[in-house]
RNA sequence: GGGGCUGUAGCUCAGGGGGAGAGCGCUUGACUCACAUUCAAGAGGCCCAGGGUUCAAAUCCCUGCAGCCCCA
């Protein structure tokens, strides 16, 4: 064959080519067998609201490697991919994009709206479809869905009919938070809390037939206006006598009462609060409980509403301005000290939050979240990391009703509907008359549900459920959830409750949580700071299996990881290094068939073949766990550090020999590990892999990597005394290296070496003398006898028992070599006094583990007879020198 | 106020009860027949502080300090 691989590997030529060779090939469809293993993996679906981050990429990649992994492990696997609509998100951008043009979305009207925000969605979904597949992931894309697809649409509906039917869902009017810019009520998850510098303000409010006044303090003056009711605590002696009597509330003219209840902390400020039912969550609850009166005071829009007098229309901050200055002139503001509080604001615009009391739609929570706490305490879903299992259990276990309706117009409209007559009618299908008077004037809810509420039964929705399809029937429930810890209040916690109360069951077994992609300098990568890295630009820079490598590489489970160009480097480096290492490996193969390892092997391919049985081991068993990054850098570390460095190296000894025997021994070996380890790359890298892959020369008619096998380890490749060997050949290699660099020699002049070696090691040293010569440029080995004399002008290295001399007649510098020595010998002190330390305690000898003990005898053994060779070197040098 | 994470080489971070690791950066040398996106050698760290458990702690536990995050 020819071999016609580029010194440097060029991703862009290779990429899309093998994407679309493996679509071509349905390689990524679910196979749907029956009888066979299942693993599935639902996609988080990106937001159609704009184009993929580096959070995505990470996320996907991870998805990728474990999907990849258990489909050459030979598992049915299913990864169904699909997008969100987003609600408000989505919503937001496509006002946006109108307002740009001068419209407003009332001036289109709600049906040509919908019709923007389709052609939006249609767009962005194709961009985001297109950057997954530069990516390479191998989602089965023939069972792609939308959130707001007919099926989705279809679950949405039955949940939502069925949730109300059973009394889980209900309408009313409660505290919601508003998001005045979006015009439109969230979820307490949606509201972002922010420390922030303000002031608080203390207001007196003058007695109704009593003398004097109460202070009240509030963040929040303009508030104040709508105010209800003052509160002390029951007990609080210095409002013993006033509760149940009356204060003037000012510039309203209103007089409210003054009430007691638990919930006042006496202890801040003058120990009593001003009542806000209509603004306040604890004021709404006080209210409840004393059946106060509600007063809005600031309208949708964020301004006074229009009851509030001479504020009426203001904007609520200039309200507050205006109504502090005119309480100062009244005579009625006691002070204003400097505090600071968190404040909300809305996840999507980042407005100030005001919470209102508006009529909304509630799932009820309580009875939905227990069951799913308890799944995860007995652990059927488990959290990886486990310590994201109390972050998941701490919301699960104080949660509140859920706020689902949203005032906007994309998404999945409230199958609600009401009769002129009064009656609400929640249905499956579409009502055409009321049910209780026959009307047919019906008018449908204009709220849509929130984006979550269709996210939350993504597991099964995407499955075809309420139908039971074969496909819901055989890969439900899932196996793995990546996503990031972000969103597991948003939508892992609202997954599992959801599939409990309609699948009976966990949507997935195990949770995989990652952490965010920050920029180079630990920041969160935001539009705002503009400080995001687009995920296309590293592909097309450096190829997607560099950018896969480094979010992969770069990754420890549930932590943040920086984005730098010093990794990404790193890792176009590593897939330029096994470019070079296939391109030595098949520049070799000429006219070589695989059929095998050779029944004799010797030391190296031994030690190689050993190395990465082990390496095949470690790399399975981290990705069970799924410490990703460790078992990349496993791999990494085998193909660079063992394979390039060391057995490509030996190699080249072999098959630029005569012994054509050994050549091709050589080169079934070579060939052996490469598509081994090209199998182990697969998951992290898999376009590069599947390149090389294509090229190598094959016996069986085995068409893919992507559809290979997962290596498994094998009993009769371990082979310890190969390890220790090699590792004291290696060391020795390198002890030779280190005393040429001593004195600055460079690869081109060649040395050469006597030896001493007690007789354990001679033949294994004679036998690695053509490479010892090859891999420390030495020319020449020679073996001293016992007790023959050593040189005496020479530089000194010990690796184990083995005395490596580096003759340099004349030249030596014989006070730097002692002072090296000496140094050396220090070293070997340190560690044998505390060794000896160790082994003269008593308890130690009696309470350790036996291995640790002799373990640590033999290292004392080992140092004791360094030191003296070292002593003894140093006392004849000294001789020599007389220093 | 409640909970969590992090603190290891100049930088970014792995690791983790018994001899301190990687990548990058730095110093020195080399265009060695796969690769200079390379190779070889080197310098550099009381593993945040204090206490406890243990024969043994960078590692486990507690406290503190510093930074970050989530929840109310």
């Amino acid at each position: 064959m020819t071999i016609n691989l580029l010194p440097v590997y060029e991703p862009e030529k290779v990429e899309d080519k093998i994407y679309q060779f493996w679509l071509e090939k349905n390689y990524f469809k679910a196979p749907r067998e029956e009888g066979k293993r299942t693993f599935m993996i639902v996609i988080p679906p990106p937001n159609v609201t704009g184009s993929l981050h580096m959070g995505h990429a990470l996320n996907n990649t991870i998805q990728d490697v474990i999907i990849r992994w258990r489909r050459m492990q030979g598992y049915d696997t299913l990864w169904l991919p699909g997008t969100d609509h987003a609600g408000i998100a989505t919503q937001n951008k496509v006002e946006e994009h109108l307002a740009s043009e001068g419209f407003s979305r009332h001036d289109l009207g709600r049906e040509k709206f919908l019709e923007r925000a389709w052609k939006w969605k249609e767009e962005y979904h194709g961009r985001i479809l297109q950057q997954l597949h530069k990516l390479g992931v191998s989602c089965d894309w023939s069972r792609e869905r939308f959130t707001m697809d007919d099926g989705c649409s279809r679950a949405v509906r039955e949940v939502f009919v069925s949730l109300y039917e059973q009394g889980l869902i209900y309408r009313g009017d409660y505290m919601i938070n508003w998001c005045p810019r979006c015009h439109t009520a969230i979820s307490d998850i949606e509201v972002e809390h922010e420390e922030k510098a303000s002031t608080l303000t203390h207001i007196r409010y003058p007695g109704v037939d009593w003398d004097g006044f109460i202070v009240v303090a509030t963040t929040r003056p303009e508030t104040m206006l709508g105010d209800t009711a003052v509160a002390v605590h029951p007990e609080d002696r210095r409002y013993l006598g006033l509760v149940g009597k009356k204060v003037f509330l000012p510039l309203m003219n209103r007089e409210i009462p003054i009430i007691a209840d638990e919930y006042v902390d006496p202890s801040f400020g003058s120990g009593a609060v001003k009542i806000t039912p209509a603004h306040d969550p604890n004021d709404f609850e006080i209210g409840r409980r004393h059946g106060l009166e509600t007063i809005r005071a600031i309208g949708n829009g964020g301004t006074m509403t229009p009851e509030m007098g001479k504020y009426a229309g203001m904007d609520r901050y200039e309200a507050r301005r205006q109504v502090v200055s005119d309480l100062e002139k009244l005579g009625l503001l006691e002070k204003i000290d400097d505090y600071t509080h968190s404040v909300g604001h809305c996840q999507r615009c980042k407005t100030e939050i005001e919470p209102l009391v508006s009529r909304q739609w509630f799932v009820k929570m309580k009875p939905l979240a227990e069951p799913a706490i308890k799944v995860v305490k007995e652990e059927k879903t488990r959290f990886v990391p486990e310590r994201f299992t109390r972050t998941y259990l701490n919301w699960m276990e104080n949660i509140r009703d859920w706020c689902i309706s949203r005032q906007i117009w994309w998404g999945h409209r409230i199958p609600a509907w009401y009769c002129p007559c009064g009656k609400v009618i929640v249905s499956r299908e579409d009502p055409a008359v009321c049910p209780s008077c026959g009307k047919t004037d019906l008018e449908q809810d204009p709220d849509v549900l929130d984006t979550w509420f269709s996210s939350a039964l993504w597991p099964f929705s995407t499955l075809g459920w309420p139908e039971i399809t074969p496909d819901l029937q055989h890969y439900f429930p899932t196996s793995v959830l990546v996503t990031g810890y972000d969103i597991i209040s948003f939508w892992v916690a609202r997954m599992i409750f959801m599939s409990l109360e309609f699948m009976k069951d966990i949507p997935f077994t195990e949770v995989c949580v990652h952490g965010l992609v920050r920029d180079a300098l630990g920041r969160k990568m935001s539009k705002s700071l503009g400080n995001g890295v687009d995920p296309l630009e590293v592909i097309e820079q450096f190829g997607a299996d560099t950018l896969r490598f480094t979010l992969i590489t770069g990754q420890a489970p549930g932590n943040d990881q920086r984005f730098r160009y010093e990794n990404v480097e790193a890792s176009r480096n590593f897939s330029n290094k096994i470019w070079n290492a296939s391109r030595y490996v098949l520049m070799n193969l000429e006219g070589f068939q695989p059929s095998g390892l050779p029944g004799d092997l010797n030391r190296h391919d031994r030690w190689i073949l050993d190395r990465f049985n082990q390496v095949v081991g470690k790399t399975t068993l981290l990705l069970e766990q799924y410490e990703l990054g460790e078992a990349a850098r496993t791999v990494y570390d085998f193909i660079w550090g063992d394979f390039c460095d060391w057995y490509i190296e030996l190699s080249k000894v072999y098959l630029y020999g005569k012994e054509e025997e050994e050549k091709e021994r050589t080169k079934a070996v070579l060939y052996y590990v490469l598509e081994g380890s090209l199998r182990l790359l697969h998951p992290f890298m898999p376009f590069i892999s599947e390149e090389i892959w294509q090229h190598l020369p094959r016996s069986t008619p085995k068409e893919a990597l992507v559809i290979s096998s997962w290596p498994q380890p094998e009993d009769n490749l371990v082979d310890q005394q190969a390890r220790r060997e090699m590792e004291l050949v290696m060391e020795v290699i390198r002890a030779i290296r280190n005393l040429r660099s001593e004195i600055g020699l460079t690869t081109g002049q060649k040395t050469p070496i006597i030896l001493r070696a007690p007789r354990e090691f001679l033949t294994l040293l004679h036998q690695e003398q053509p490479f010892l010569e090859k891999l420390a440029w030495v020319e020449r080995v020679a073996f001293l006898q016992n007790m023959e004399e050593k040189p005496s002008q020479a530089l000194t290295a010990l690796v184990d028992e083995i005395e490596i001399y580096l003759p340099l007649e004349g030249v030596i510098d014989l006070p730097q070599e002692i002072a090296r020595l000496e140094k050396e010998l220090q070293g070997v002190e340190k560690d044998l006094a505390r060794t000896a330390a160790k082994l003269a305690n008593e308890s130690f000898r009696h309470k350790a583990p036996a291995d640790v003990i002799e373990k640590e005898r033999n290292k004392k053994e080992e140092l004791g007879a360094k030191r003296e060779k070292l002593v003894m070197r140093l006392v004849e040098l000294r001789k020599l020198g007389g220093a």
